[in-house]
DNA sequence: CTGAAAGCGCTAACAC
DNA sequence: GTGTTAGCGCTTTCAG
């Protein structure tokens, strides 16, 4: 098994094609497992490679054709739930399409210069990008990015002149929401993510708007970071404050860890007392205590057709801008029950 | 700030360099920002650079140089909070060093040819590989990747002639079971991550170990897959069992949590009933309930370290074979105590 | 300070 | 079936 041994520079093609005899040509179609070839000199020429340990070089490679094989995933911060599991999705499916995935960060080192930064980003070796908006990346015009690398945008607001796939965030607000509402709640609290994440702005958004629609004072949006440690400081916050509601939405499943935990501490019953809902339905949410009603996301729909959109874009150039939006659904657990009528 | 508007071919170098009556290779000397060009014909060039939205084209470099500038990052499973944590780090590291990260499978489709994968692995656009170990893997002997990639290990067992880096397992394990038995405990039971992890079979063989030197039984070791479900699973089996003992040792976080909703809805008290410890220290742990008792895991560190090393043997080729283990620290929250004593 | 030539490793196009 | 030629876009010589 063991391959050229101490051959510390790598076989090019040619080195091959001398080997076996034959020119370079001929190796390349061997290497490409073209059909008009010889098989005596077919495996001459896969003896050779084998001996000499070949491996074809990507960069010629990527030079002769243009093409990388490989996509970007762009984001500000990988350590969110919501990111890590997208950055799965996209990998999986871009690996089965034959790309590879390549991690960028927009982020300069000095913070200054974002609008720069798509600069350096069309210079990188993919073929197109998957942006994972936020706030940190600012307004992007119709130039923003323009130097020719096809892009589709997730977790985004909807004017952008891309494509775009997102989690349905406004309807999942709504279910857990509706869930609430259906139960009696009339006081409901909303926990959310940092405003510099567009799903939690939005998901904020829509809590609004149906209390508004349902007639119910709105309470002030105690906004977190999506940390279990936000959810619970919050958590106290309003238990301290004496105003505990009836019913908690948090903006993902970790805030709504969070504020379990602090109900807990202070002795309320979940949901007896208080119901809480999270956001997410990470794998977690079912061995919470009590297990935890939340929305679940679909990040891997997220993630597999934003890389067949942007696949799409990058060998058909079939440009209509699209706007996906992937349902969400509720899944009730322990943690909600019908509000308790006060005393 | 508009750039070439339709332009759809990107330009290159020569387009430049026409543009601005220049040779290619003062174009190329601006681009790299070399110094010995005269201000005036530098402008006219950075002027037509803006002017046709010149971008470099990175396979062409990379030809050139021999160096992708990009880092491979393999695992079977990303969907693992240490191996999301650890990409996380690499890739910050990375970064800062001027390489991106790319996200490789091993895996192929049809999941028969692991020792084939690595040789495709060397065809990838990268310079080197850290690549997470798992049982997956196969044995990986002296020859398996040799044909030239610096690879540095992740997660592994001792023997492999590669550097290695790996949060120290087995102290970690040791530092879970002394707190317990300091406390008293006699009956420990280990609920572990799947056999195909290595970091889960290292900490139970230490678990077995410890338990062993302190002339302990050694209780059957419940096989979870690191997902709270099995936890909870295993959990309601124990309590089911009636052998319920005065701590459990759980291979993650997520494992402890879904232990804890088995005690909770078994109406046993923890600590009081049962103490419980984690490994992680994920970001949950402290708003469990009650807080988790965890082993601290450096994620940053170990994801440094690799990018670190792997960047050396890149650029040095220095070979020293190096094995770096990352210490752990236990994080002591409410979910330890005293063990009961037997009535 | 600037340009011309050559070549990185590979493959498409065209011979033979 | 197989070889030759040319060139992808860039940078490293070496000449001016």
């Amino acid at each position: 098994m063991k391959q050229g041994p101490n051959s510390s520079a790598r076989a090019s093609i040619n080195d091959v094609a001398a080997h076996a005899g034959v020119s370079a040509q001929t190796v390349s179609r061997v290497a490409n497992g073209q059909n008009n070839v010889r098989p005596s000199t077919r495996d001459r020429v896969l003896a050779s490679m084998r001996e000499l340990g070949y491996r074809p070089n990507s960069a010629a490679r990527n030079l002769k054709s243009g093409r990388f094989r490989s996509i970007g995933f762009v984001t500000f911060n990988l350590a969110t739930l919501g990111n890590e599991r997208t950055l799965d999705a996209v990998t999986v499916a871009s690996e089965s399409a034959g790309y590879t995935t390549t991690l960028l960060s927009i982020a300069d080192p000095t913070q200054l210069d974002v609008a720069g930064a798509f600069g350096r980003l069309e210079e990188q070796a993919v073929d197109g990008i998957i942006l994972v908006m936020s706030a940190e990346v600012g307004p992007l015009d119709e130039w923003t990015i323009t130097a020719g690398l096809p892009v589709v945008i997730v977790d985004s607001d909807a004017e952008l002149p891309y494509t775009i796939v997102d989690t349905d965030q406004e309807q999942g607000a709504r279910l857990a929401l509706d869930h609430l509402l259906g139960l009696g709640h009339r006081r409901i609290v909303h926990v959310s993510g940092p405003q510099n994440s567009y799903s939690a702005t939005r998901r904020a958004d829509a809590y609004r708007r149906v209390l508004e629609k349902a007639a119910l004072p709105v309470p002030e949006v105690l906004v977190g970071d999506w940390s279990a440690a936000s959810g619970l400081a919050h958590g106290r916050a309003l238990i301290e404050s004496g105003e505990v509601p009836t019913a908690i939405f948090a903006g993902n499943d970790q805030m709504a860890l969070g504020v379990l935990h602090a109900l807990h501490e202070a002795g309320l019953r979940v949901p007896d007392d208080v119901s809480v809902v999270g956001f997410d339905d990470s794998d977690e949410a079912l061995a919470f205590w009590p297990a935890l009603t939340t929305v679940h996301q679909n990040f891997d729909d997220v993630g597999r057709k934003a890389t067949e959109s942007l696949l799409a874009l990058i060998d058909g150039g079939a440009v209509e801008r699209q706007k996906i939006l992937i349902p969400t659904r509720l899944v009730v657990r322990d943690s909600t029950g019908p509000a308790r009528v006060t005393a």
